[in-house]
DNA sequence: TTATATGCAAATTGTTTGCCTAGGC
DNA sequence: GCCTAGGCAAACAATTTGCATATAA
């Protein structure tokens, strides 16, 4: 990751740091690329990957991977976790840092050394519970609370 | 999940069942494709994607959704977590539950009915340190040990 | 015998890349 | 003016689907 080299101030990277930036909506590319589209009608989906690739490798936003087919861009580049509703597909920041204890533990039980992790929380947020809103599909490997 | 209704019993099923099952590789749909095209040369990939959904549906596997491009599918269907090396991709399963706490917490914090988590931790496995093979990319979202 | 499963190929979806022109520095 | 960035279209990779035939029940 070579953060020391500049990137060149455009209007696409402009608006698209705007757009990711102002909610917490955790943008996939193609939901930037319209978001960025009613400012900029003539960008193209292929700067829109670019630049989602360059701006998160400089530290601008950061690039999730969480479970799912699509990408998901954050804004928020603080390390944090996501809680996501299997109904509607939002997913929400949340602020907790249960796990340091498990890095520490892991390389002598497994002979790995531990680099990170990745968590998300699973559930039905609050207005899809109102509007009883479900699961579209069975989600995979999930551990369920008992 | 219409747990109820019955497949056949085919040899596809059979062998793929029995392939994924054997070790504890978490194989990629084309993995499974490999295997199993040892023993039946003619089976073809939509006959593996059709099938591991199924066979996921009624539990007999379990489809995993961790980061990366390529699904990984488990004969493990219990519960449980993953270890996977940056370097070479091999994941491992690992036998920890400390989130249930945070399960039970959360409804409180965010108004969301939480159904489950998923959580992997990264890092390098001991044979990749071993030989010096290194992390090909950075990786995004990684909450990394401070 | 009848419905389900399979092989094969084409279609879809998400993402990446090449090439030529536009525009930041 | 030079070199990076962007538009556009084609390439790719993983997965899904349609349809005619084969096979389990």
């Amino acid at each position: 990751m070579n953060e020391t080299c500049k990137l060149r101030d455009t209007k696409a990277r402009r608006v698209m740091v705007d757009e990711i930036c102002k909610g917490c909506s955790h943008p996939t590319a193609d939901e930037v690329y319209d978001l960025v589209r009613k400012r900029l009608p003539r960008i193209s989906l292929g700067t829109i990957y670019r630049n989602l690739e360059l701006l998160s490798e400089k530290g601008l936003i950061q690039k999730l991977d969480l479970a799912g087919t699509q990408r998901r861009y954050d804004g928020n580049t603080e390390n944090h976790y996501h809680l996501r509703c299997l109904a509607c597909g939002l997913v929400k920041d949340i602020i907790i840092h249960p796990l340091k204890k498990w890095e520490r533990l892991l390389p002598q039980d497994t002979g790995y050394e531990i680099l990170g992790h990745r968590l998300e929380f699973l559930g039905i947020c609050p207005s899809c519970k109102l509007e009883k809103r479900t699961v579209q599909s069975i989600l995979p490997g999930l551990n369920a609370a008992s």
